[in-house]
DNA sequence: AAGTATTAGTTGACAATATCAACCAATAAA
DNA sequence: TTTATTGGTTGATATTGTCAACTAATACTT
């Protein structure tokens, strides 16, 4: 076995993810693209939340998070209030129909974690996320 | 921690290790996306490859590889022979210039691997790649 | 305080990736 | 031999990601 299979082994996990979330919430339906899902989960939990936290948050490009959340709003799922601390910048929160989603996200992903985690003990996951956050260190060093 | 986590961080696996890639091959140059670096690489390691086998080895959308091995053998790193096996398909091999390329990634791919793995031991990336195929399986499962 | 640099966000233009359905030809199954 | 399935192509379109230019607000420098 040689180590170049570790991303694809990882790039299959992403796809089967996304896969699993979508018809999990019959996402096509609701309206909802995957990165929704990613955003209003993150806005869901977090107190106060600005549109560059999530660009670093996912380290997305700023012009591709701004038209998520034009998006969001457009759909009443998100609403912007002024920024008290930086008038460039706006608070970012759910409206009652963005919570509802969030909710309903949070259900999906309770199930799909859950089928995800089959066959593995806590220590196995832990172990898995601490060799993750330490890969995606090593490569975010060298993106720099 | 939440396991909500897991799939966060592995996301950000995908984007850096991607930006690592890109970068380090000078792709745009080259006029290479990431997916020709992964179709490249499975022609490059497989002795007799289809369309077919990419779609299913990546578990892609057929007519997402078509367009790539179309482009592909535009950029003449790829050409297609007839399948004594089945006249319905054709084998894909590399070109001179499409197994300079392949070298190409595969230098840029030491590289980059090299640099995932600091402060990892072998035991533990083979641990990471234990617990990703078994979740990858899990999820595959869920998506049937 | 004035000028300069940086930061948050928006927009335009576009490229890369993914999806779905219809279709053809070849093969496999009945 | 009909019928069903498979490998592949194409059209149409959606989603995701990228880059550069720009505005307004803030921070930094002197």
């Amino acid at each position: 076995m040689h180590d170049n299979s570790i991303p694809d082994t990882v790039f299959a996990f992403v796809h089967s993810y996304r896969l699993a979330m979508r018809s999990g919430l019959n996402a096509s339906e609701l309206g909802l693209n995957y990165m929704h899902v990613k955003c209003l989960t993150f806005i869901d939990s977090n107190k106060s939340c600005t549109a560059n936290d999530i660009v670093n948050f996912f380290a997305r490009d700023k012009a591709q998070i701004a038209r998520l959340v034009k998006d969001m709003i457009a759909n009443a799922w998100v609403i912007k209030t002024d920024n008290p601390q930086d008038r460039r910048s706006q608070l970012l929160s759910l409206t009652d129909e963005g919570k509802r989603l969030a909710l309903l996200i949070a259900e999906t992903q309770g199930k799909v974690h859950q089928q995800m985690q089959k066959n593995l003990t806590d220590e196995e996951l832990q172990e898995f996320k601490r060799v993750t956050d330490i890969i995606v260190t090593n490569l975010t060093d060298l993106n720099r």
